[in-house]
DNA sequence: ATCTTATTACGAAACAATTCGTAAATAAAT
DNA sequence: ATTTATTTACGAATTGTTTCGTAATAAGAT
C-alpha cells in the first residue's frame, strides 16, 4: 500500500496529475506560482517520493522526468476514506451534508448530484 | 485561528467530543480500545495541545479535566475545506460524488440527503 | 506521619518532513 | 578542450510529532 502523501507531496503530485509527467525544473516552476520554494527542496522531496513509491522516473539526458504511481482518483479515495472515518465518524451522510452546507454549490451542480444520488438509488435497489 | 491538528491530536479530539470534558486516564483508556499507547504519551500530545489552544483544563483535585476548544463542526469545516482544496481543485461536486461513491449508503440516508439538496436548491432560488 | 498509588512534569530519543548549502555530474556552447 | 549552465546528489540543520523513562508532586489509606 502506497503511504498516505503528505501536505507538501501532494501539492507535486497535484501538479503531475495535471501537467503530466514533468521535471523536478517544471514542477519547482509550477509550485513557485503559489508560494516559495527552493529548486532543491522540491527535488530533496521528489526524490524521497521517488524512494517512497509514490513516483517513477526515466533518465531523458541529463535529467529525470517524474510519473506519478498513484492515480487522482485512487488518492481522492484515499484521503476521504480517512477523514470519513476519522473526523465523519465513518458515516457518508455527514460528510456529504457537510460539504454542501460549507460552500455554495451552482444550481447546474446540485441538478447533477442528484442526478447522481437518483442512479445509486436505483442500483440499490437490485 | 487554531492550528490543524494532526492524527493524534484529531484521535484525542475526537474522544472528548463523544464522552465531554475528561482527564488524561480515561482519555488514553478510550485510545486504547484501538491501539496501544503509552500514558505518558498521551499526557505529552495533550500537554501540547494544551500548549497550542486546541484544549483546555482545570485542576481538580490531583488531576487535569481536559476540554476541547474547537467544536466538532469547526474542525470538520476546516478538515473538509482543506481537502477539497488540495485534492478536489476546490470543487464540492467532485468531492461528494467521490463520497457516494466510495461507500454504500442505505437508502434512508441518500433519502436524507436528497431532503437536504432540495433544501438547498430551494434556498438557492430566492 | 508514613506508605502507596496516581498524576504530572521534564527531558530526551526516534522519526519524519522540510529546507537549503555545496559539491559532483552532465550536457551544451564556444 | 574549456567554459558555462543546469541538474542531481549528498549531507546537514531545523522543525514538529510521537514515544517513553524517570523524577517530582499530590492525594488517599493506614
Amino acid at each position: 500500500m502506497l503511504p498516505k502523501p503528505t501536505d507538501g507531496e501532494l501539492a507535486i503530485l497535484r501538479i503531475l496529475w495535471q501537467q503530466g509527467a514533468s521535471t523536478v525544473r517544471t514542477v519547482n516552476d509550477a509550485l513557485n506560482l503559489k508560494r516559495d520554494v527552493g529548486y532543491t527542496t522540491t527535488l530533496k522531496i521528489m526524490q524521497i517520493m521517488f524512494e517512497k513509491g509514490l513516483l517513477d522516473r526515466e533518465k531523458a539526458g541529463k535529467t529525470h522526468i517524474y510519473h506519478p504511481l498513484i492515480e487522482e482518483e485512487e488518492a481522492q479515495t484515499q484521503l476521504l476514506d480517512k477523514l470519513m472515518d476519522t473526523a465523519f465518524q465513518g458515516s457518508a451522510k455527514k460528510l456529504i451534508m457537510r460539504a454542501l452546507g460549507n460552500r455554495r454549490s451552482s444550481q447546474e451542480e446540485l441538478d447533477e448530484i442528484r442526478k447522481y444520488l437518483d442512479q445509486i438509488s436505483k442500483e440499490n435497489k437490485d
